[in-house]
RNA sequence: GCCGGAGUAGCUCAGUGGUAGAGCAGCUCACUCGUAAUGAGCAGGUCCGGGGUUCGAAUCCCCGCUCCGGCUCCA
């Protein structure tokens, strides 16, 4: 019998039945068969090897995220090839395609070290110049266990295959390459010769299946692309995001530093971060007071009472310090968030629908106690300040509010130069909620709306909302791509229940207000992080700690550098004169090191003429002679604050 | 917290049981220079901390602290 096959273009044609997607391809084109890594029909992977059925036919190729992930399993695969021909009675769990590469999960009853890892390369080389085709196979289970009786892992995966993503029933699959064997729901390339471009990059420990509680395994990472020249690019993303690396940056640009004494994930800032960081919190403050925020001030620790009250003794008493006590009766904890404070601060006088939506806002520090292995400079620090505020509103006011703050996000990101931006909408979880489930519906139908009226890419992510509300959280995409989490907008129905708060309707009866909880940069640490990364440290002139160095070719110029210093102060600019005696070349080299945006020089021929040599850190050449007036007029635009 | 790696001058690093080193940065002096490193000199160390082995420890062993890569968790 044919099988007809229709392609992504709508055209149509019948093949005999048996044909495989690699004869498919190669009916359209050689290019397209070499390029070729898998098969899809109506939008199921399959190998090319793998005779078509009638469907929607397209061909999976190399250079596509799904054809890279099929690679890239198959480079996993002669990875644990590799790994078992090497090592005597190593075992094998999983090793699926991850974002950018792939891993394998190993017990070979100690870790790897670099040399392993360079002695598996090379048979992975082998393994791919024999370029051995990869053949799938179906079995039923019993079969399967007895093909990996003495591989625990693969053991459990099949005993549990009902749950897993290997097979459905009693049938699994399995693929070989040589005498290379492992349980796989596929596809693969259909042999070893086509992995053009690979590379094992670190080991690490990795629990099987996740669990702490259970055996930890040794995983080696690799990464694997369509091409070496892919492969070049993608370690030169690496090599710069290393060279943007905040934790490196930091320090050298004398920013902050996070000295051993005061203990992990503690940081200090120095005048020049302090000073950036004041710039950040001062717009931040600012920024809310004129977008109907009221800002007030709570104390960093507050009496277990409180913490019980709230919950927090309940949910979240792992990520506190440790109390304080102070006698047999007051025990004290420092505090990890700020929306109990906020709590007693709207309890303090009997509200009206008229006050609300009361929007309270605070750049609140707060203390959490991270496991030390989490740890990540300013990322993930142990004391970090929230750009936190609390808007108590009714329920009818919920879906305008979320508008206008998500209005309010977006506006605040671009401010800091973000472009790009995507949404995650987490749903209630079945399992885990209270509340009334009418508000669960309306809040969350709320936040979704506000998501479209703002017109955000967003994913929901089912079941994923903490217990007390639905939230949003927002993520910037960085200079170099990546994807960090900001801003996170949160709908508490717990908190108003527990504290007891109310307001008074329009019509003399009392209400229990909603609360949001959001915070835009979440944590002004974090942001500044994430900040020092996006710009490689070169932030926008108005946050550069110092925006203008002056360089005086001689001695004899310092006086005319001196009168330009004042000219742009005056104006409002950020200055420094380099009086160091060393040549000009060296003091520009220093300036521009230190990521300076304006450097200008001044020498005999300035000086006469009042003018002054201007070069840019974003120019390609420095500009000469240009009027003192003008640059005064030039840098004060170039450093305008966004609002 | 767990697994692995690391910690020597402010920074980057050399030094595998026998007198602690280099480059950069810092300080002093000379040079006064037109767009990414002028030269000379000086100073700088609880070799992460504590304990042990040894005639002798930066080096070997034990415990702890901090950092890095992951797991897990998250702003």
């Amino acid at each position: 019998m044919a099988i007809e096959i229709e392609f992504p273009d709508g055209s149509k044609a019948t093949f005999p039945e048996g044909t495989t997607g690699l004869q498919v391809a190669e009916s359209i084109g050689p290019r397209l068969a070499a390029a070729a890594v898998a098969a899809k029909i109506d939008g199921r992977l399959l190998d090319l090897t793998r005779p078509v059925t009638s469907g929607v036919f397209e061909v999976v190729t190399e250079a596509t995220e799904e054809g890279r992930s099929v690679l890239r399993h198959s480079a996993a695969h002669v990875l644990a090839q590799a790994v078992l021909s090497l090592y005597e009675g190593a075992k094998f769990a999983i090793g699926p395609a991850i974002e950018n590469g792939f891993y394998y999960d190993f017990d070979i009853g100690r870790p790897f070290t670099p040399e392993d890892l360079e002695r598996i390369e090379e048979k992975m080389a082998e393994i791919v110049a024999a370029d051995q085709p990869f053949v799938r196979e179906e079995v039923d289970k019993s079969t399967a266990l007895e093909i990996f009786a003495d591989q625990p892992y693969k053991t459990e995966i099949i005993e549990s295959v009902d749950e897993s993503e290997v097979s459905g029933g009693d049938v699994v699959s399995l693929y070989r390459n040589n005498g290379f064997v492992d349980l796989c729901r596929g596809p693969h390339i259909p042999s070893t010769g086509r992995l053009k471009a690979f590379k094992l990059l670190r080991t690490a420990g990795a629990y099987w299946r996740g669990d702490e509680h259970r055996p930890q395994l040794q995983r080696i990472y690799g990464t694997a692309w369509e091409s070496k020249k892919a492969l070049e690019e993608y370690l030169h993303r690496l090599e710069e995001a290393e060279r943007r690396d905040h934790r490196k940056l930091g320090p050298a640009l004398d920013l902050f530093s996070f000295p051993s004494e005061l203990g992990s994930g503690l940081a200090v800032w120095h005048p020049k971060g302090g000073l950036v960081r004041t710039l950040i919190e001062n717009y931040s403050r600012e920024t809310h007071a004129d977008h109907g925020y009221q800002l007030v001030a709570t104390p960093h620790v507050a009496k277990a009472n409180l913490w019980e009250t709230s919950g927090h003794l309940d949910f979240y008493a792992d990520g506190m310090y440790p109390a304080m006590e102070l006698d047999e009766h007051d025990r004290y904890y420092v505090k990890p968030m700020n929306c109990p404070f906020h709590v007693l601060i709207f309890r303090s006088s009997s509200r009206s629908y008229r006050e609300l939506p009361l929007r309270l806002f605070e750049l609140g520090t707060v203390y959490r106690y991270e496991r030390s292995g989490v740890l990540h400079g300013l990322l993930r620090a142990r004391g970090f300040t929230q750009d936190d505020s609390h808007i108590f509103c009714t329920r009818s006011q919920i879906g305008t509010e979320l508008q206008s703050l998500l209005d309010f996000v977006l506006m605040v990101l671009r401010d800091f130069g973000f472009t790009e931006f995507e949404a995650d909408l987490s749903t209630k979880n079945p399992d885990k909620w209270m509340g009334d489930p009418e508000l669960w519906d309306e809040a969350t139908d709320a936040l979704r709306a506000a998501l479209e009226a703002a017109g955000l890419d967003y994913t929901v992510a089912e079941g994923e909302a903490a217990f007390y509300g639905p939230k949003i959280d927002i993520h910037i995409k960085d200079a170099i791509g990546r994807r960090w989490q900001l801003s996170t907008i949160q709908l508490d129905f717990s908190l108003p229940e527990r504290f007891d708060i109310e307001y008074t309707t329009s019509e003399n009866t009392r209400a229990r207000p909603v609360m949001i909880h959001r915070a835009l940069f979440g944590s002004v640490e974090r942001f500044f992080g994430i900040l020092l990364e996006h710009y490689a440290g070169a932030f926008p002139m108005w946050l550069a700690p110092v925006q203008v160095e002056i360089v005086p070719v001689a001695d004899r110029h310092l006086g005319y550098a001196g009168d330009v210093a004042d000219r742009l102060q005056a104006a409002g600019l950020r200055v420094q004169i380099d009086e160091t005696s060393e040549t000009v070349g060296e003091k520009i080299r220093r300036a521009l090191t230190a990521k300076t945006p304006a450097v200008l020089v001044v020498g005999d021929r300035d000086q006469e003429a009042k003018t002054v040599g201007l070069r840019l850190y974003e120019a390609e050449r420095e500009e000469r002679g240009v009027p003192v007036g003008d640059v005064v007029d030039r840098l004060t635009r170039l450093a305008q604050p966004p609002r």
